[in-house]
DNA sequence: CCAACTGTACCGTCTGGACGGTACAGTAAC
DNA sequence: GTTACTGTACCGTCCAGACGGTACAGTTGG
């Protein structure tokens, strides 16, 4: 009956096999690095995820779970889903930003399953912006604006006015 | 006197090095890869370039050249800077482009170069555009959803109706 | 109740291949 | 004779993955 305290150092290795995703790029995330991330030997990694492919499953498994997470949370949000998607869209300290950033980098390296969770995720965002909006273009575009939030974010040039901008702009169409 | 003449396979090797950074990402940039992509030994490209540190050098600098090239036709592009910037942020074929995506891949991998080339080009196109607009918030804005095109095209997830909608959008804003 | 055994969760070491880079001899064109 | 390469032979390092071993918690049979 330990089943549930295994996630822990399942979860961690997942977490910071996306860190080193994030933070040192695709070149980076070894399994040693992983590994010492983590406070595991490379042993004790391959324990639980029998190769690096197993590695990346794992991860896009966990985030499709997140993701689920989050088109639910964004589809009830109080201050409704437009303002949900973008501020969520900056906010790249948050578990599920990171994953996703973490997955743009495997898509990046021809992974098809890492571009099937993203086109997935984006999918499932879409839904949800052209429901409320009623409006195909204006869904579309306003994912746009937050993929270019995430864009700028994952490459470190952050403007801290960007979405106060955007805010200004969604106003004179009466989104916001 | 040949030093025109090099142009050739130096861009040769710069165009291979982009082109893997693009369709495999860094990890597949190696230098056999480009030298083979470029029709060249190994030995060749470090002739032209002694390290892979210097082909960073090499395509930074052209990514340079061809920003100010960019700069300057959007500034003076018939249709006006936004139409062309947007234009321009779809067509992921353009020389220029690849060496754009290519760029924010070695930026990804903690390049500052890389990271402060992005932060030049993208500077001078919010200028362009904030000048034109004379508007910075909806210069942002724009600026956001050419990001998010690029992102779009360079995950590989391209929808085709993406800047149709866009420019729907900004009508409403008597942008376009 | 205790010995034998099983499964889980690791650690540390090793190997084979890839990669960045060096060195250098040879060649072909201008 | 300089420029622009090719080709081969290396070297040291890094990396994915395999492997053998360890510790220990449970379970099962007698």
């Amino acid at each position: 009956m330990a089943s549930r305290d295994d996630r822990s150092t399942r979860d961690r290795l997942l977490d910071a096999f996306e860190q080193q995703l994030v933070e040192g790029g695709s070149r980076s995330a070894t399994l040693d690095a992983v590994a010492a991330a983590a406070g595991v030997s490379k042993g004790g990694l391959l324990y639980h995820f029998h190769s690096k492919d197993e590695l990346v499953e794992g991860m896009l498994e966990r985030l499709h779970e997140q993701a689920d997470a989050d088109v639910e949370k964004m589809r009830t949000a109080p201050a409704g889903p437009v303002d949900f998607y973008l501020e969520t869209s900056v906010d790249s300290g948050s578990p599920f930003d990171r994953a996703l950033i973490a997955a743009t980098r495997v898509a990046q390296e021809n992974d098809p399953r890492a571009a099937a969770a993203m086109a997935r995720v984006r999918d499932a965002w879409f839904a949800v912006l052209a429901e409320h909006l009623g409006d195909e273009a204006l869904a579309r575009t306003i994912q746009l604006i937050g993929d270019g939030l995430y864009f700028d974010d994952s490459t470190g040039l952050r403007d801290p006015d960007a979405l106060a901008h955007v805010r200004k702009v969604l106003g004179r169409l009466d989104v916001l």
